[in-house]
DNA sequence: ACGCGATGGATATAACATAACATGCGGCGC
DNA sequence: GCGCCGCATGTTATGTTATATCCATCGCGT
């Protein structure tokens, strides 16, 4: 179990050991998947691992010419169940500014969640922040919103990017 | 909260003499480009009306369904070209998640807001609310993040649609 | 008149997403 | 075994959203 403390906010960098962070998504998505009684079926597991290639929002086009591959071309609607799926079962979010997906890495627990998104090297980092969520829950009330669905994606620049400009 | 006469958010339901909405947002529209010295050309103008046509965000096609009237068509980059404008203007703003635009009702601001949209009615409320944005602000300071465009996307039901749902 | 920048029209296409229907396959009752 | 059902996926077609590129026009300063 991953140190509950370290949710915040964490950017990998260019020099990380990337293929623990989908081998663990993977391994999460089954034990959500056998808890919710659902099939993480190989085409499934497949376009998880491709939301996983990177910590970047991943374009559903870009996985359908992944699948694709080189014979028969996956079609979109093959791309955007499987994204259905994943998104359905808590195992990807998608951003919506961005119209593309990422990977969750907290698969388990509830969801609500702020994004970071470095306009540099394209980093996605998911934030469960309770100062956010608080601010928003108590404007909501005042107004007297009923929330659902909250959507916060902050764009900016992370501090590696910061530090070293991407193609500098 | 301090709520300097009009910021909060207010769901204006069916019943208004929304004309007047309409001509405050035009003769806002006016000075702010006066003030900035750029043109707020007739197209403009109709495009800036036809998304304030309600308290709703306004689909590009939709707009551009209106402009071509019944004559020649307008084609997609009329639409487009002139909502970037009032965009950069800071006179409309884009809702993400709904592939939509809303009318700024302040413009003469300085620009970060977040949007209460309601799945009932289809009514956006433009907020401005600094317990969200300090919230937001502080959790970017932490993790290094320099931010640039803040996205807050609420989606919910507002209180005419909780009080008597529309269809009931 | 001439050049120039801003505006917007026209054509085409790219990028994103879903509807509707067909096929394959595995489990289950009988 | 066999028929049936439900789910996942494949297939075809189309709908929706957005941009690139090039061209015509207009107002304006010189």
């Amino acid at each position: 179990m991953v140190s509950p403390s370290s949710i915040g906010p964490a950017f990998h960098g260019s020099g990380h050991a990337h293929g623990a962070c989908i081998n663990g998504a993977l391994a999460r998505a089954e034990e959500v998947c056998r808890r919710s009684g659902v099939r993480l079926t190989p085409l499934r597991r497949r376009v998880l691992a491709l939301v996983w290639r990177g910590h970047r929002a991943v374009k559903a086009y870009d996985i359908l010419a992944a699948l694709g591959g080189g014979r028969g071309a996956a079609k979109p609607p093959t791309a955007y169940r499987a994204l259905d799926f994943l998104m359905v079962h808590g195992l990807i979010h998608r951003i919506d500014s961005l119209n593309a997906f990422v990977g969750c890495p907290r698969p388990e627990r509830g969801h609500s969640a702020q994004f970071l998104i470095c306009g540099g090297c394209g980093e996605v980092s998911e934030m469960d922040a309770a100062g956010i969520e608080r601010a928003i829950a108590d404007r909501a009330a005042d107004a007297g919103f009923a929330l659902s669905r909250k959507i916060v994606e902050l764009h900016g620049t992370c501090p590696q990017c910061t530090a070293s400009p991407p193609g500098a």
